[in-house]
DNA sequence: CTCGCTAATTTAAGCGATTAAATTAACTTA
DNA sequence: TAAGTTAATTTAATCGCTTAAATTAGCGAG
């Protein structure tokens, strides 16, 4: 009702100066004389005023909105968000933190890839936008047309337009791979998602035949499962893998919740990780280490990866001409006891 | 460089007439020609325009920035936002799904429980506030000066300013500690967060309660093991149990994430689930029904929580006026592997 | 003293929309 | 045919802030 609220306007007349006196005096962008400034200060304390972000953001230049936007796929069965994932959530979450801090509000966003992010860019006056995960060629084309800055994480699209936060794919399954290698292993399975759209699961698969390489084992189309990468294709990855007479004693999964998965069907049906068969994840999911057993993994740092991503888009927002920086956030391996030796 | 942004002004000026005829045309408020209205959106169509909400939500009157923000606790530990839990992401997810559909955006903030949420609604123009968790007093005393409409999602926050969106929680727990009782269990110990500072963990402690007076079991003090709310905290009190000499046949855990930290203390103590304790969750979390053994657990329709509280919170911007609502969204009991008769 | 110079402040023009009020055009109707 | 309606459009003010340009005051130097 009466309560309008405190605008700039009101905090100038309260301190005896004019709204650009004010303005200067919060932004320091001109000289202001210290008696000035205090009774600026007290009068903004007094009132409680707090800048409206929509007037600042179109009043001139500036045309800064302190607003990232963080694109998020939506998993294409529709219904469920896929960044009910936990990796989404725990990169979302670093985000925001991150943002925060350094000044940014951050706008989620879950439409499917169209052009929608475009508007929303432009509607909201976005300053930047991190998007997470592989989209479809196209998606990229539109995007750049904001003509924002934008990091992609985890995804390997070459366009130079774009940022891009990866972790290094192709080593950590190589890792992981040759983990189980070395512990006797040599009829291993690899879980994944849809090698053909996903450049994640690319790398990863190329990680894979590496080590396999690397030990002389010869690379096999037959143990090679691909699907989404959500519980129930690593649960039917690893029923397909009990009803073929494959015969592995080992799976590598490209993402913990395939192994997750996996572990389900496996233990429906009787077989025990890791007594009859191994089981090696990657992501390592907060979840993973509380799981029984304890899953073996590639860790990558989700909550980096996050934090690396804010903090070159906000470097490319404010050196719009900085050319592609594509850092590659480094891979471990957690052992626990998914994975035994043969 | 030369990409100036589209504005009204250059459609009105493309389709011959003044922006107010513009924006007529686009908001419907007045009548207009169809002649007009068709050449308005030609021009809008042929020039990409995009309406600028920073200028929408600053002009006369609406005084609306179609921008809701969602207030997710942090943990108390610092570092690890609280929202990388499965419960927060999931509704996360829908609430961004149903604000989306209904015209708005979400703004996520994650900032620990200072006024700086009333900085951010009267900096953001925010239309309307959902706040997911319990919080202390004074923070509900703030919130309210914002002013604009508020729901709290599993708040038990009296204050009649605010919406509530939540479950039957009470109801839920003695669904589940009764589903152990009729399995013959009468030594249940009942794992859950600081009962003094969360209200939903008091009324699912009540719950708990109710089953056994039903079965004239008496309430036994040391059986109930307080926490936080996370894995390890589910690890500690499964080892408090099984280090102290109470001789629990079962464990009702008042949030899954407990289950799931107690199932693993018990694994690594080789105490199998059922076989040896029987287990029982509350959520439902997607990740519940892919453990091994199946989680036995209270679902409560997460995503569905989201999209009532973006309903209760459009409704509640649209009129003003209403009073305070509070839907109880039903629980379920989801019946798994982790519970066994004894 | 006056002139220039600097520092601090004010003036005033936007930014891109909305909207109340005024205007114009096109019809009725007496 | 003049007056009265109604419908469609324009005019112009405004939202809360920023900022280029103008103004003013104070000061040292010639």
């Amino acid at each position: 009702m009466s309560d309008q609220r405190v605008t700039m306007k009101d905090v100038a007349k309260a301190a005896g100066v004019t709204t650009a006196a004010v303005s200067y005096a919060i932004s320091g962008k001109r000289p202001i004389s210290d008696e000035t400034r205090r009774r600026v200060e007290m009068a903004i304390k007094d009132l409680g005023y707090t800048p409206n972000m929509a007037a600042r953001t179109l009043s001139s230049a500036g045309r800064s909105s302190k607003l990232i936007g963080v694109v998020v796929p939506q998993t294409e069965g529709g219904g469920r968000l896929l960044f009910q994932n936990q990796f989404y959530s725990e990169i979302l979450g670093s985000i925001e933190l991150c943002a925060r801090q350094a000044g940014y509000h951050v706008l989620i966003s879950a439409t499917d890839a169209n052009e929608s992010y475009l508007t929303l860019a432009a509607e909201r006056n976005l300053d930047g936008i991190i998007v997470i995960g592989m989209y479809p060629d196209e998606f990229y084309q539109q995007m750049k047309k904001s003509r924002i800055p934008i990091v992609l994480i985890d995804s390997y699209c070459n366009d130079h337009y774009y940022h891009n936060v990866r972790i290094d794919d192709a080593y950590g399954s190589y890792l992981a791979t040759r983990y189980v290698l070395e512990r006797g292993h040599r009829d291993i399975a690899f879980f994944c998602g849809r090698i053909k759209d996903n450049g994640v699961m690319k790398k990863r698969l190329a990680g894979y035949r590496d080590a396999l390489g690397e030990y002389a084992v010869a690379f096999r189309d037959e143990l090679v499962f691909e699907g989404d990468i959500d519980y129930k294709d690593g649960i039917e990855s690893a029923n397909r893998l009990m009803d073929t007479q494959v015969n592995a004693t080992a799976v590598v999964a490209a993402a913990d919740i395939l192994a997750i998965g996996a572990a389900k069907a496996f233990y429906e049906r009787g077989v025990r990780v890791p007594d009859d068969i191994s089981l090696m994840g990657f992501d390592d999911l907060e979840i993973s280490q509380y799981l029984t057993p304890g899953l073996t993994t590639v860790r990558q740092q989700i909550s980096l990866k996050g934090e690396k991503a804010v903090e070159l888009l906000i470097r490319s927002i404010n050196e719009p001409e900085l050319t592609k920086q594509e850092p590659i956030l480094p891979v471990s391996l957690v052992e626990r006891e998914s994975v035994r030796r043969v």
